[in-house]
DNA sequence: GTCTATACGAAGATAGAC
DNA sequence: GTCTATCTTCGTATAGAC
């Protein structure tokens, strides 16, 4: 069976989306990936048989799965203030050490991470259901295509400067401004 | 004199800006700054006695001076467009390789960069500038705030997805629903 | 002020035993 | 599958000549 190792692989990569977020991806070695995750040693060339940048494209894709589920859903402003929710308790549990494995990933070199191609994917992928959102409460193609950007966006933005600041406030301003530009837009 | 003295640390801190906004911090070593600023290898230490951290304070410190300049004028629109296109014209000059030094230092461990007081310094500036800019045309004290901080967040978003994906289509994005949000707020 | 040389630690990756 | 040991490279930082 492949149940146990695929376990394991899906610790290690829940352990670097929480890793890179709070550390960087340079910053973050496989050894600390290891002992986060409490996975053998000495199997992390197993599951990963390509190394660090293989990790960084389950970590990458795990986040963007993540991050698309939590904006699912017919109402968008339930969606966006869910989405801000879980940020805010991340950041406040983790006493603003926590941050995005997908600006993470994002801001090194592409050669570098090799994930660049997952990092575009996972941000299309948030983008999209949250359009869907968007979409469902009758906002027209485009406009509903645009204002998932600027929210997604937005709400990676403002958890850098809820980071950076050690406090939500961002978090804050950006969900009543979204939820009032939302509001703003007309629906069929 | 002090003025070679000050050229050359400012030299440094520049490129500390450019490298870390297109390698993150971590990747970025003292060796690639003095390259790339084509400055003497040897004075790293004499200008920045204290090291990396020293440097990154002045990187971002610089950074958060250009952000703030380029969002400065009485019409926030304008303000607006002229920030984004000056990404835009980074971004596409660079081949995608451009980032936010803001954010690279903001992502990782506040011990490991010792910048993490002027990064939200500079994030301050730059969004207090937006703010005058959104009060100068009327615009109500905390709603100026809010705006101002959903702007940075998104702009800093942006540049982040357009990176990922290759293309401007989030600042787009950004720049066409932050115009009409901008413009569908009351006026004193 | 600037240089070279180097100390020191930590990173990713690999080899080969079990 | 997992382990330990190790190779190799590269980082920051420092010492001391000039």
């Amino acid at each position: 069976m492949a149940t146990d190792d695929d376990n394991v692989r899906a610790r290690m990569a829940r352990s670097a989306v929480v890793l890179f977020g709070e550390r960087g991806f340079s910053a973050t070695g496989l050894r600390d990936v290891v002992a986060h995750s409490d996975t053998p040693r000495g199997s992390i060339y197993h599951h990963f048989p390509s190394g660090k940048a293989e990790l960084a494209r389950a970590a990458v894709d795990r986040a963007g799965l993540d991050a698309a589920a939590s904006v699912a859903g017919d109402d968008p402003v339930v969606a966006l203030h869910a989405c801000l929710e879980a940020w805010r308790a991340t950041l406040e549990a983790s006493d603003f050490h926590a941050g995005s494995a997908l600006v993470a990933v994002a801001v090194e070199p592409r050669e570098q991470t090799g994930a660049a191609e997952a990092t575009a994917q996972a941000y299309t992928r948030w983008a999209d259901a949250f359009t869907a959102s968007l979409r469902a409460a009758g906002v027209r193609r485009k406009k509903a295509g645009r204002l998932a950007t600027l929210a997604v966006a937005a709400i990676e933005g403002a958890v850098v400067l809820c980071r950076a600041r050690r406090d939500t406030s961002a978090l804050d301003d950006v969900g009543r401004e979204l939820e009032a530009a939302i509001k703003a837009t007309p629906r069929r």
